[in-house]
DNA sequence: TCGATTATTCGATTTACTCG
DNA sequence: CGAGTAAATCGAATAATCGA
């Protein structure tokens, strides 16, 4: 399934027409050679465990055990993607891979293409992660060589980042508008991000009504999605952003917040002007009455006290459909 | 305190509208 | 017509709250 999201691009319309544009056709170096099985299929999966495994392998595995291309590159020679992803590495999390890699070696190759210009240099597609870790460790890098066009580049390094790495909603939205930037087409960044066309458009007007540097004041905050983003870029757009910018960094606490309190933090300060009463229930006391009437957005509960008065609940039990038929307006049958 | 109910939030999807 | 946008709605996952 994540294969056929390599193809990605005109996937549903696959079965249909055949492939018309040359930019369309399937991402030859990173798509398993479509399984060689043809007829031979049936017989070769009786024939013992080794096809077995390869089947059950998944896809990169697959990739490395068709791929003839696994060679250990010195990490200085490595350079970043010409398009970021990730805001912030987690230290914690990055040491936890280092020695994860120090004690059991690297178990999956990064992925990388010759770089365009820098003669021997190359350039990660996907690993960017497991390339910082073994940096650390000043050891060598296991890594699968691929030619790769730009657009084959980003699709795999956002469709890694699917698969693996989870990117905050908001780091979603830089990538995709990066991609923008660089002018890729609308196909190719919905299939690097794996969402569809509403979904992107989305993430690209809160990119555009948003404060770059308010998104990176702010963080990832992995915690926050698509609604609350949105809510806060609506009110960004019309608001002091300067202003906003100076209050949340300026705050004495400012450093020991997360990130998504520091989103928190953003969205309470631009929408301060009035609300936020919070939605605390305000329980009605219906004065010298035994109910109290608790109401939410949604509903109202009426809570019956038997104990000062008993039998009351039957009593407007019995009346309720007088009470709704007087409540519609109809004579009583 | 603990288990069950309710509310909130999430991403995904559907439907409809507006432009070239 | 297709691409982009907008809004409504869905089920799932969590968080909060209630009630014994």
């Amino acid at each position: 399934m994540a294969r056929k999201n390599l193809i990605g691009i005109s996937d549903s319309s696959m079965p249909r027409h055949e492939t018309p544009a040359l930019n369309e056709r399937p991402i030859a170096g990173l798509v398993p050679q479509t399984r060689s099985s043809s007829p031979v299929g049936g017989i070769t999966k009786t024939l013992g465990s080794i096809t077995q495994k390869m089947e059950r392998a998944g896809d990169l595995e697959r990739q490395l055990a068709e791929g003839k291309m696994v060679i250990e590159i010195d990490p200085a020679l490595i350079d970043a993607s010409f398009i970021s992803d990730r805001m912030e590495m987690d230290g914690v999390e990055l040491a936890a891979l280092a020695s994860q890699i120090a004690e059991h070696g690297q178990q999956v190759p990064i992925l990388v293409r010759p770089h365009a210009t820098a003669k021997g240099r190359y350039q990660v597609a996907y690993g960017h992660r497991r390339l910082a870790a073994v940096k650390q460790l000043g050891i060598k890098i296991r890594a699968v060589v691929r030619e790769l066009s730009d657009e084959q580049l980003v699709v795999s390094q956002g469709q890694e980042n699917n698969a693996r790495a989870n990117l905050s909603y908001i780091e979603r939205c830089l990538f995709a508008r990066r991609l923008e930037e660089r002018d890729f087409s609308r196909a190719t960044i919905m299939a690097a991000l794996n969402v569809d066309k509403q979904a992107l458009s989305k993430m690209l007007i809160i990119m555009r009504q948003m404060s770059l540097a308010l998104v990176q004041l702010i963080g990832p905050a992995p915690d926050v999605g698509r609604r609350r983003w949105m809510e806060l870029a609506s009110h960004v757009e019309n608001a002091d952003v300067e202003a906003l910018i100076g209050a949340l960094s300026s705050a004495d606490d400012y450093q020991t917040l997360s990130s998504n309190d520091r989103f928190q933090r953003a969205l309470d300060l631009v929408t301060t002007q009035k609300q936020k009463p919070r939605a605390t229930t305000p329980d009605i006391q219906t004065s010298a009455l035994p109910v109290t009437i608790k109401k939410t957005a949604t509903r109202s509960t009426f809570v019956f006290d038997s104990k000062a008065e008993p039998g009351f609940d039957d009593f407007v039990h019995q009346r309720l459909a007088d009470l709704y038929a007087e409540f519609k307006g109809k004579p009583t049958a």
